[in-house]
DNA sequence: CGCTTTAGTGAACACCGTTAGCAAACACTG
DNA sequence: CAGTGTTTGCTAACGGTGTTCACTAAAGCG
């Protein structure tokens, strides 16, 4: 139906056709400025009419690259979340591979940090679907986001083999609890034979409790009674990461035998 | 100015004249109808049109009542929290005066089946302000989110004078910290001589872990991977209240010597 | 060259928030 | 009672939104 037979001038050899090139630029174009409204004007200040407007054309235009406003945020969500994944992964490697300790407590800080970096976007990712129909397809995302959620999944495997921390009793775990927990284990990629259902309890708790500071500090709630959450996600960070056995270190800290950088 | 300075008929006793009470109705049912509005179709899904075709009005109209959509918005927080609060106070007034831990119990519990009855209030009282300009004056509901805050104040001092749990190291609050719990304590009625700051941090330690948890529930964003998030939270419910010296029971539990109800 | 596919436009429909001006209903005063 | 000022709600209008449809112009292909 709508694929594209035309343009195999050199498809052969994976190379787009020049129609398929100037089609995925515009596209790009489109999600770029959506993306720049998105944070200049929060999230009810993206319109399909706006983007056009500012790029020469008529918001009908548009339908020919996007089904309509929902699959567009949906799409510049996607991106989103791949960004926050190429940020946590890159955080992660800018760490020396064996310290797990700091790869850990530098990946969770990239979180935050991008968080309030990019509160619009976190919004859309992270909070309530205000615009969205609640049935929408959402699965474009989905990869990017459990890419996401991957760069934590492995750190915390190295802490469960390192038995780096005692796992709770079994009889916490009720069935309830763990059939969702399997479930969760299960659908997001971290099931393995080693994995016991407490590790995964432990795993998401601590999610828990990092994404609440996150989400109070984003949405900004607190402000009226407290001036910077900085402090409490570092006291919360600093709980989280010790009983998982993690050693902490303040922000300011570049300790020895790393790189200088004391900006 | 705006000030009414007719309708002093019987204003003496504090008795409202006939043109404020119907015109008391009137806002009423605008908010009413608002809300109603914000449950059915999200908060997208709130319009003053909408609202004014619904009375039998047209939009212009409202003016007259509100000031605009976001003064709308903000005037049925403000009645949100305060039904949040009612919710909260009622089951905690629910339990025996003496009954400390499961007034806790019941008040947590409370608060998290408002919100997954309420999803969409939950949304607006505390999700990111994706339709408010970020300025916009909020104090309406202020007074009610705090009446909400006090009942857990009102608790947690309890456990404080008995001493339930054991306080953190000093050492552990850095100076950034300390500044934010006290501005905290103080802005929001919960310093008194008696509490430590440590006692601060361990209050919002707690309330964020639960927070978080709710908040990943109504935002709905586990569904695709986790079917049911109740085992989650009363898991972190049951950590929190066993960290704080607190009794925890699972949620069938009515427990001897109190009212069967069995449903 | 002709033919097909695609990109983009303009007009239209149905919504939305908000302002300005005006007419009727109301409440109080002389 | 009539007179007067306030309150209420209306219509009209402006500018914004998403979306559909019919249509033209261009690009690509054989």
């Amino acid at each position: 139906m709508t694929k594209p037979q035309v343009a195999r001038g050199r498809a052969d050899q994976g190379t787009l056709s020049r129609r398929e090139r100037v089609r995925e630029a515009t596209l790009a174009e489109i999600k770029a400025i959506a993306r720049r409204h998105l944070v200049e004007h929060g999230p009810s200040g993206v319109s399909l009419r706006a983007v056009a407007r500012e790029m020469g054309m008529t918001a009908p235009g548009l339908y020919r690259y996007v089904s309509g406003i929902d699959a567009l945020l949906i799409a510049i969500t996607a991106d989103m979340f791949d960004e926050l994944a190429d940020a946590v992964a890159a955080a992660d490697a800018s760490v020396p591979e064996e310290d797990t300790d700091r790869r850990i407590l530098t990946s969770l800080r990239a979180f935050r940090t991008w968080a309030i970096d990019h509160r619009s976007e976190f919004a859309v990712m992270f909070g309530p679907r205000a615009r969205l129909d609640p049935n929408a397809d959402i699965t474009p995302g989905l990869a990017a986001a459990r890419r996401f959620a991957a760069t934590f999944y492995t750190l915390f495997d190295r802490l469960l083999v390192e038995r780096r921390f005692a796992l709770p009793d079994r009889a916490q775990v009720t069935p309830d609890l763990d059939r969702e927990l399997r479930s969760f284990a299960e659908r997001c990629g971290f099931s393995a034979p080693h994995i016991p259902v407490e590790a995964v309890m432990v795993l998401t708790s601590c999610w828990v409790r990092l994404y609440g500071v996150v989400c109070m500090e984003v949405f900004d709630h607190m402000s009226i009674v407290m001036g910077d959450l900085e402090p409490l996600f570092e006291a919360e960070l600093r709980a989280v990461l010790t009983d998982l056995g993690v050693r902490y270190e303040p922000p300011g800290d570049t300790s020895p035998s790393t790189i200088g950088t004391p900006d």
